[in-house]
DNA sequence: TTTACTTTGTTGCAATTGCAACATTTGTTT
DNA sequence: AAACAAATGTTGCAATTGCAACAAAGTAAA
């Protein structure tokens, strides 16, 4: 993962948030942000910790918009977040930088720092997108069952192992996934129940191939 | 729509093709291309055309991964497209640029057409996060009802109107949309029944209004 | 214009899912 | 340790969906 500060000292890093009038911001865990007292269009960036994007619908479902780690960004320029609409969730303590997103793009500072910053923020970016794709391919199943395989796959992958460690509890994994909580317990009890998983709490051992018939239809 | 080139000269890009060692590449309208013969990690950008990423799963169901229209960019760097296991169709006849992603980060060349170019690509790639949660968003609706007027609501704030205009047929609708083609079908005449939309071709007529029942429970 | 192919529309039916309601377990706070 | 809150597990049931199979309409090619 990239740090949006890679090959920038500390002092053109204090230059560059002069420049870019940059804001930080702490957050508690479990602490709730609904409101962005920010301009228009912003980019946060996390420097440590880990946040949730979330939105409550009007029956009550609440979706997990994304989640994000250290080095990741996150900002209305980079999804239709509106002030309200969705609430930020920190799952521990967490440091976040704000900056003017037109700020960024518009300024046209010839320094190295900054040139440099816009590189790493590009690709920041572009791992941000290969991510949405994965969720995309996730969300794009249409059984739970596929969902939750899919979803087990790239986090096998990942983390190199069959045995894998959710990031999530399963309510948040369900909201994750956007289906039902309890349709996915009942789902998970079958995959345990049919041999093809065991589950401790939050570790997962995936106990079939690459090449078993449960792939064939993912 | 940002272009890539924004901002550099005619010759300035020439430059900057050799500099990253792009290639061009036409497609013939409605072509597909199978495998893109090139280095591991490449960045493709639209130049003129339009072109979908498809994915056919075991099942045969037929996902579409991204449309992409002029100016936007695509490459495994931005997903997890492994040759072959993804098609890209030419809807019309299509040019684009492949360049190495590593070398377009890697390059310390301190040319303002270069640090231009990285510029517009961030922009771009920001415009692209933005609609993937566009599409994430509909995705994580959980009946093809909501998935629909999701997509309608979208579609219909994009054009600004009521009347909207698809830019898919409605295979490719559902398949955006990864629901069951004809289940989708039996939505349509639901929801044309209960007076909420008109249909004719691929114009489609809101009949309802932003504050309606219809919306509370997106 | 006849033929072939693709897209759209329709329907019955079985499988899957969401929902609601509740029991149980786990975690947190005082 | 008691009291409360949150997460997990379970189940019946109705609603939604996918699937299959086919008819109809539209489009392109010969």
């Amino acid at each position: 993962m990239t740090n949006p500060f890679d090959q920038i000292s500390e002092k053109n890093k204090e230059r560059l948030f002069r420049l870019l009038e940059a804001d930080t911001l702490k957050i508690d865990a479990n602490k709730i942000l609904s409101s962005l007292v920010k301009s228009d269009d912003f980019i946060g960036i996390i420097i440590k910790g880990y946040i949730q994007i979330r939105k409550i619908d009007y029956n009550g479902n609440r979706i997990i918009i994304d989640e994000l780690e250290e080095n990741q960004v996150f900002g209305n320029t980079l999804s239709s977040l509106k002030n309200n609409e969705y609430e930020i969730l920190a799952k521990e303590e967490t440091s976040i930088i704000l900056m003017d997103y037109d700020r960024i793009l518009k300024s046209e500072s010839p320094k190295e720092y900054y040139n440099r910053f816009i590189k790493n923020l590009l690709k920041i970016i572009s791992e941000k997108v290969k991510e949405q794709n994965a969720r995309i391919e996730i969300l794009t199943k249409r059984t739970i069952r596929n969902k939750l395989l899919e979803y087990f796959r790239i986090l096998s992958q990942k983390q190199s192992s069959k045995y894998i460690y959710l990031p999530f509890n399963f309510t948040d994994l369900a909201d994750y996934l956007a289906v039902d909580r309890s349709a996915m317990s009942r789902e998970l009890r079958y995959l345990k129940e049919e041999g093809f998983i065991e589950i401790k709490g939050k570790k997962i051992t995936l106990l079939y191939e690459k090449d078993s018939a449960l792939y064939q239809n993912l």
